[in-house]
Parts: structure tokens; sequence; C-alpha cells
DNA sequence: CTGTTAGCGCATTCAA
DNA sequence: TTGAATGCGCTAACAG
């Protein structure tokens, strides 16, 4: 409603003078009409329309924030409550540099590039991309892009990523599941769309058996079916007497809060009867009894690496570290007991 | 980069004529042409400029979400987990209609206004707004708004606004405590951001003790402070041996299930010497032991709503209810004890 | 110090 | 059935 122009004629100048007097170029504006200009941008509570500043620019000062989730999957991704923790961290970090906040949730690149190309989006960042599609996204956009906890097939190019030491984390946890006299452990993966950062815990895991002289063998790997009754019926038989496992190693605590509740419920005592382990260290691993033991992370922490890093690339700042990963830290609290054998 | 006017140039036809085409004008293009245009814009993946569409309909197709917080706070809501389900509810819905989403977080109702002009936003919904800010902001914005769990001072005016039935789940719930034995309650309120609904929770209690001709006192509704270490000193205050109250009424699961494990760890037993309630059922109150006795509430239905609300106001469609109340549902768990006496 | 102007991409009206 | 022209609000280059 209120534009420059409108401002100029009410203050009885020239538009251009009203730009110089919202662009702070003071040095061209005499003092006097400065103050007869703010005061009608004042009165008129003037903002600039965003469409017109994308249109003379070619810049939004929109950063996209894509989450991406399964083609199949009702669900969004948003509605894992552990996903607000980063998002609430980003989204503070954007408003701070002046920027707004689009978000997003898809599991198809072309849709990305779409509202990367239709907004011009001055940034973005791509939340659990799974690894096929990072190329394809890097190749048709422009625009500086962040990553956060994804993992790249393709080695030529740099990519900016916060990511986390999975495969240490999976390391501390069965280095000191073996301490304790755990050596028949199972580890119980995430989601599919996941499968990376899975796959690397594991691959720590079985590091810290090698180390032991032991072997992890590969079924050992077994992943969470998407069904809760389904996923409680697994953690049952794994639980059972007649399982040969002495732990459950899960890759989320939400997960290992589930089944250390429906164990308990089905009367199978943890750690007593049977040790869990989280990944994580949310807020679920300090409520559930017996507390979790688990590996800590820092969610919030990765989301306002992921815009600082996006930030300096978008003002062409150099990167020192393009590929970030967070530490990790093995969190012992009471889920596994120590056992002499079984 | 690739516009109407190139994909004119390279098809041999003008702007207008690709402008039908893509706004499915087909009456006023031919086959062969319709054709040709076409595939030409497959092949440069056009996509429109949103800058440029602001400029021409002052209308964006955004929707803003803000999300309310308390000046003062370090921490964003965002970061609560859980405003996740409401938030993923609402970013599907509005994907879905066909819009983009804006995130915004504040607690000044002057950069909601800015932000509603700057952007030509086609709509908001207000989550969590302190009633003091509601008036304001529907005075200076035109476009549909849509609040969400907000209460109105004023009554002159038709609010749109998507809430819960909290008295009755604040009388529900005094209700079955009654019915368990307990008439010494202490009610335990969330952020005082959120007064109104907690009161109308209180106000619910209540009118259950009046209904059985007993009083709940109003020095039994307190406020808990936002210092963790200070809540859990509260907890134990309250529960303690020497204090009257036989059950605590948390007005959210977090609170309870943190009231539970803290008790618990600080060796008083729930239920059997202190009985508690939460609000929400959220995740929290099925995995913590013993699982919560508390008000059951859709959040993510709450969302949808809202959007489908606010699309409505957005294609001047009449809306039935304009202050819609979300129906709430007792769960009974083992989070209470029945007892004779204290 | 201040004013004028062209152009960003699109929709829309009018003309052919 | 197609094309040309205008304006949306702003920026930046240029002229006064």
């Amino acid at each position: 409603m209120s534009t420059i122009k409108k401002i100029a004629q009410k203050a009885g100048v020239s538009p251009t003078t009203v730009a110089n007097v919202l662009h702070g170029r003071l040095g061209r504006v005499s003092q006097g009409t400065l103050n007869k200009v703010q005061s009608v941008i004042q009165e008129e509570k003037y903002a600039p329309n965003m469409g017109a500043l994308i249109l003379a620019h070619s810049d939004s000062r929109i950063i996209g924030i894509i989450m991406f989730m399964e083609p199949r999957r009702d669900e969004t991704v948003l509605e894992d409550p552990f996903s607000s923790a980063i998002l609430g961290a980003m989204e503070r970090k954007i408003r701070e540099n002046g920027y707004f906040v689009m978000l997003h949730t898809t599991s198809d690149e072309a849709e990305v590039v779409r509202l990367s190309k239709a907004w011009k989006l001055a940034g973005l960042v791509l939340v659990w991309a799974p690894s096929n599609i990072c190329n394809i996204i890097c190749d048709s956009i422009d625009t500086p892009l962040v990553f956060i906890d994804s993992y790249f097939t393709d080695n030529q190019r740099v990519y900016y990523n916060i990511g986390l030491q999975d495969q240490r984390g999976g390391y501390e946890i069965a280095r000191y599941l073996l301490s304790m006299g755990h050596s028949r452990i199972v580890f119980l993966a995430n989601d599919p769309s996941f499968t990376a950062g899975d796959k690397a815990r594991f691959s720590g895991c079985r590091e810290a058996f090698q180390e032991q002289g032991q072997l992890l063998p590969e079924d050992c790997y077994v992943q969470l079916p998407k069904d809760r009754r389904e996923r409680e019926k697994l953690y049952l038989q794994l639980a059972d007497d007649s399982s040969p496992y002495t732990a459950l190693v899960c890759s989320s605590d939400y997960h290992a809060a589930e089944a250390v509740s429906f164990l308990q419920d089905s009367g199978i005592e943890v750690p007593r009867q049977i040790s869990v382990t989280g990944f994580d260290d949310n807020i679920f691993a300090r409520l559930v009894r017996p507390r979790l033991t688990t590996i800590h992370q820092d969610s919030g922490e990765k989301g306002k690496l992921a815009i600082s890093m996006l930030m300096k690339l978008i003002r062409n700042e150099p990167v020192s570290e393009p590929n970030r990963r967070l530490p990790i830290r093995l969190e012992i609290r009471d889920s596994v007991q120590r056992i002499v054998e079984k």
C-alpha cells in the first residue's frame, strides 16, 4: 500500500531521495529532508514490497529449509519431535541474519529445484537428503547449499554438510557394551531413508568388536519395521530367552524408549534381562526409566552451524571445513547391565 | 533465468501465447503452437518468477506461520518438541493447497504486520499469540488470519481461532481425581505466556469440585518456575509428606513426566505416595512409567483445521464456526491411585 | 544534494 | 488465434 513513490509525494521529494534515506545513504541527503522523509516513513508504516525487490535484485533474502521425507509415508519429518530442535535453531539464526525462512517438505528433487528458481532463494538447507539426489540438486542449483546429515556417494565435488561422527558413535557404544560383557548385540536401524548414517554407526560397532578380536556378523544389523506393532513383535523376539542377544543397540532414543517401555510391559526387565542403548540423547533418554545409556549429540548446534556456514557461502566468505562432523559423547546411564555370561 | 519471453522467442511465438499455455487457456491457442510451446517449457524447465507474480498480483501465495515466544526467553517455541506435530500438519496442508510456508518466530506484533505487508502474505496462522496483541494484529492486517490456541479479551470482533476445550479438560481430570478420592489437589500451570488456557483448565477443575459441593481454593493454582532446578524443588515440596496435596495436576505431559521421574529419583513413589496427571497425551505420556493419566488432545488436527479454515477465508468461502474448540478426552492410565484418606 | 528513467518478469487489456 | 503495450514497486545509473 505505502510505496516509495507515495512516501516521496507526501514528503515532497523524489523517490530516489526516499530510497537513499531507506538505505542509509546519508551522504546524499540533507539533514532537513532526512528528518522529513523519516517521519513520513514512520507515519505510513512503510514496508518494502519484497516482490519488487526480488524482481529488481534476482535475490529474495529467503532461505529454503527443505526437509526430506519418504515418498509413500504419510507422516512428515516435521512431525517427528526431534527435527524441532534443529529447525528452531535454524529459524532463529536465519532471522538474526535478516533473512526469511521458507519451509518445505518433499521427496522430489525437481520440486526443490523449482522452488529455488521460482523464489530466487538466497540459499538452501537440505535436511536428511537421500544421497542419490544430492548430486542432482547440486548440479541444478547455483545458490549456496548446505546439507545436514547427508552422506555423499560422489567424492569429486565439494559438498557443504553438517554431519555427525556416526561411526565414532557406534564405536563408543559398542566398546562400552563389550566392556560390560556384552558380545552378542543386535543393531536396530532407523528408517531406510537414513541408511548411510545407520550403516556408519554399525560399522563403528564392528570396529570396536574387531579391536577386541571379536566379530560382529552382518546379520546383527536389523532394519526396524515402520509399523509399531511389528516393531514390538521384533523387540520381544530379540529380547526373548531363546534369543542369543544380550543387548539391543538402537539407532535412536525414540526406539530405545519404545523398546524399553514395551519390554517392561511384557514382563521383561531392562536391564536385568536385556540391555538397551539409544542414540541422540534427546529428552526421552532422561525421562524414561531406566534412564537410557546413549550417544549424546547436539541437534541445535547442527542447525546453528548449518546456517552460519550457509551465511558464509552467501557472503562469499571462505569456509574452512566444508564437511563438518559434530562430535558425539557416550552418556552412561542405567539401561545397560554388566553381565558375566548368559 | 528462463522467462516467458525466452520461451516465447525459442518457440517463435509471443509472450502472451506462452502465458495462455501456462494458464491453460487452451481455447486461445492452436494445437500446433500448444505442443510446440509446451515442449519448450519442458526443456527450459520453466519456473515462474514469484517476485514478478507478487508485483503483478499483490499476492504471494505464501502463508505465514507465526510462532509467538516470550521476549526474554532464549529458546524458541519451535524447540519445544510439541509444536512439531502441529507445524508438520500445517506445512503439509499448505503445500497440498499449492501455497508456500514462511515460518517466523517473534513476540512483536509490529514485526508480524511488517512481514505480512512486505511479502503480501495470502494469509497468516498465529500460534499461541498472547491475547493482548490479537486485537492490534487484526486491526493492522487485512489478509485472512487464523489463530491457534489464543484467547481473546475483545468480544466485539469475530476472531478465527482453533482452540481446545481447556475448561472441559480441567473439569474431566478433576472429576476423575475426585472420584478416586483426591480432594486436595494442586494445579501446576505452564509458562505465563499461555495463562489464558491454564486459567480455563483450572477453572474447569474448580467447576468439578463445586459440583461435588467442595471448594478448590485459588491458591491451588501454582505457576511453575522456568528454571528446571526450581521446578524440581517445587515438585519435592508439594509431594512431601508434610504437604497437604495428594495429587499434582500438571498442565502439560512434559511437566508431569518431569515430575514423575524426578520424584521417583528422590525416593517418592508415584502414584503410591502422590498421584500425578498430565495434559496433552503426547508421546511422553505412554513412554513414562507409570504411564500418565492425562487429557488427550489431537495437535495435528489443530494444524489441519487451522489451514482448512484459512483456505476457506482466502477463497472467500463461508466459515461455519469461527471459534472452534477441539474436543478433549480423559485418558486413564497408571499415574493416579485411589485413596481413602491421607 | 536531488530528480529522471529504464528495466526486472508477469498479467492483462486492447488491437490485429 | 496471436501480438503489442502498460503497469505493478523498486534499484541503480545517470543527469541536473
